[in-house]
RNA sequence: GGGCCGAUAGCUCAGUCGGUAGAGCAAGUGGCUUUUAACCACUGGGUCGCAGGUUCGAGUCCUGCUCGGCUCACCA
């Protein structure tokens, strides 16, 4: 046996084809990897040298017009081609993006530069190659030992085939780094999305050498625009919306910062952190769950003006809409309140949203989500608005219940009911029959008992059903009920971008109460698509109620709330040397790129999300709870 | 954690009632000097996710497990 070297590589027909072509070309040339490949600059491009793209870019529209089963005349290829011929060569590189197309003694084979193909013509008596150990080397012989996938670097003229593609006549040739690999799929690309995601490299090479028929012949304007982004696609349209964001801001004197992502404590959010150890200094440290609390200490240092775009780490579940690391847009502007806030939000993703996509509108699943307009609702007046069981109840929701908080228990304790007792009604039926009896059966039961104790403010047996923990405060409990509430009736339903204000104040430790309603503070949430996306508030500057609000935070850790927010005295001393009024907020930037991108699942907009190693198979025991654990809405780190 | 679906050649998939493992692409050989999902001919390629069970016989039926997807639940 002799030593596997390349561990990494299946050993299998197809591999080893190209390992003994590799082999050859070693053979042949002296040096398969060679170091660089100097391009021509016809095309005068931004990179400084002709790429696949900027040659087509510049050069396609010699091709003559596309006729439905017809070739080009003679005339025209004639014309085309004299245009050309005054060009002179032309050095461009690129990968194979097809198995060369061999006919005997010439032979076609396109070129990717992960955007762009370009054809190319190599014929047997008239290709030489670059590359040689002093001796003469065949071309052809060199071309014939290409794979599908292979970088090579070419020297030739630009002309127009009989069937009127833009190719290069290739006189001359480089082989520049072999794909010891096999190719994905031509037609059907990687279907499994686990590949995708975890080898994000093949699924971009895939994108690049996909044969989509629709869209190479040009099908028109309508097809274009209801075909999908590509993969490349969706990652570029990530840096050109993250690009206006932060244009937006600069042009409006923002200044960009940079503040600890492992820190001492971590706060800002209600989150578990990763925990890390600094050998040196011997003491534990956290990654960051939000920039919030450095942000706001610079606001009292005097940046009025101030942003950071980058990464939150939280210790919590993953899902279609949670990635442990997440990209969030944090800003803070001094003298500004929640409602300049808002309005300042709506106008920047607006922006944004033209620039990126060229419309205010996007298409997201079967829903167009239009930004051209925000909808504005208070928390109680949201969960008034998507109560739909007055038909159950037999009465229209009235908000002002959700004044009383027995009857707000009540009404959480009603909601589950129907939710959780109708789907366990449906589920242990045996038949039809049985399942309408028992639906039936459950719905009276909601109505006659459940309902008219939540209307009666009855007993207190639904508080003791939804927060048995004796020691919570009350408002607290309060708090939590309301927004349960909201979650269940409301949020789903925030298809268009809404903002949802007036938050329960004792779940917004970092927020000023409002000046109207002391038990509401000043926060908004911004919901698109039945997401959570953005977070943001008038920023609370008074040091003494921010210490309370902290010690409460303390007291629902010690409760077991492992989320609850960390005190942080340092930070309530820096408000102590004086604040300006200030707005904030977080901006969820995944889920941005999600709405403008068309996907579903927030690892289709991360190039490299979170997954279980592939070969390490987990022990049983850690399979389990790693993803019971709780789940925050992680756009929401502000707060 | 529950429910549903899936795992078969390098890739994408088919495999009927339980009876010798299939196609297209890719690979190899030969042919073809303007093809384009090139074409024509021939050839090689399989631990049917893993472990048990039923059976004369299992890709197929049963049980358990692993991995993945969707979904529900969990969720500041």
């Amino acid at each position: 046996m002799t030593e596997n070297n390349t561990p990494f590589i299946e050993d299998n027909d197809q591999t080893r084809a190209r390992r003994e072509h590799l082999d050859k070309i070693q053979q042949l040339t002296g040096n398969a990897y060679p170091n660089k490949f100097r391009r021509t600059n016809l095309t005068a491009s931004a990179e400084g040298e002709d790429t696949i793209t900027s040659v087509v870019a510049r050069f396609k529209h010699h091709e003559p017009p596309r006729i439905e089963g017809q070739r080009p005349t003679p005339e025209q290829l004639e014309a085309a081609n004299a245009e050309l011929k005054t060009l002179g060569d032309v050095r461009v590189g690129g990968r194979l993006s097809v198995p060369p197309r061999v006919m005997g003694k010439a032979a076609f084979v396109h070129l990717s530069d992960g955007r762009e193909r370009l054809q190319i013509y190599v014929r047997r008596d008239d290709v030489r190659p670059m590359q040689h150990r002093g001796r003469e080397l065949d071309g052809w012989e060199l071309f014939g030992l290409l794979d599908h996938g292979d970088f090579i670097g070419v020297e030739g003229f630009l002309f127009v085939t009989k069937t009127g593609e833009l190719s290069v006549h290739v006189r001359a040739f480089e082989f520049l780094a072999k794909a010891l690999l096999p190719m994905p799929d031509k037609m059907h690309g990687i279907s499994d999305p686990e590949i995708r995601q975890r080898q994000r490299y093949a699924d971009l090479i895939a994108g690049s050498l996909k044969i989509d028929k629709d869209n190479e012949t040009g099908a028109g304007g309508e097809a274009q625009e209801a075909r999908e982004l590509t993969t490349r696609e969706v990652f570029e349209r990530r840096s050109k919306i993250i690009r206006e964001m932060r244009a937006f801001l600069d042009e409006r004197g923002y200044i960009e910062v940079e503040t600890p992502m492992l820190t001492p404590i971590a706060s800002g959010a209600a989150a578990r952190p990763f925990k890390t150890h600094h050998n040196a200094l011997d003491i534990d440290l956290y990654a960051r769950i939000a920039p919030e609390l450095y942000l706001k200490r610079l606001v009292v240092g005097g940046f009025e003006r101030v942003y950071e775009l980058n990464r939150n780490f939280r210790n919590e579940g993953i899902s279609t809409r949670h990635n442990p690391e997440f990209t969030m847009l944090e800003f803070y502007c001094a003298y500004m309140d929640v409602n300049g806030m808002m309005d300042f939000c709506e106008e920047m993703l607006r922006q944004s949203v033209i620039k990126a996509t060229g419309d205010t509108a996007v298409r997201f699943g079967d829903e167009e989500i239009d930004f051209g307009k925000f909808e504005r609702l208070t928390m109680k007046q949201a969960i008034a608005k998507y109560w739909d069981y007055e038909e159950l109840s037999g009465e229209k929701f009235d908000v002002s219940w959700l004044d009383e908080p027995l009857r707000t228990f009540h009404m959480l304790h009603f909601w589950d009911s129907i939710e959780f007792d109708l789907a366990e009604a449906a589920q242990t039926a045996n038949n039809d029959v049985e399942r309408s009896l028992a639906i039936e059966f459950t719905k009276q039961r909601v109505k006659d008992h459940i309902w008219k104790e939540a209307k009666a403010g009855g007993s207190l047996t639904a508080i003791s059903k939804i927060d048995r923990n004796v020691d919570t405060p009350k408002e607290v409990k309060v708090a939590h009920a309301i927004e349960g509430l909201f979650e269940r009736v409301a949020e789903p339903h925030l298809v268009q971008p809404t903002f949802i204000t007036d938050f329960p104040k004792p779940i917004s430790p970092l927020s000023k109460a409002s000046p109207a309603d002391p038990s509401v503070a000043e926060r908004f949430e911004l919901y698109i698509a039945g997401m959570e996306c953005a977070n943001g508030f008038s920023e609370l500057n008074d040091p003494v109620e921010q210490y309370e609000r902290f010690k409460e935070q303390a007291g629902a850790r010690e409760r077991g709330d492992e989320e609850a927010m960390q005190m942080d005295t340092d930070y309530v001393r820096a408000l102590a040397y004086g604040m300006p009024p200030a707005a904030g907020i977080g901006i969820g930037i995944d889920r941005i790129v999600m709405l403008l991108t068309n996907r579903r699942s927030i690892r289709d907009v991360i190039l490299f999300p979170h997954m279980r190693p592939a070969a390490a198979a987990p022990k049983p025991e850690e399979a389990t709870d790693a993803q019971a654990e709780s789940i925050d809405a992680q756009a929401g780190g502000k707060a």
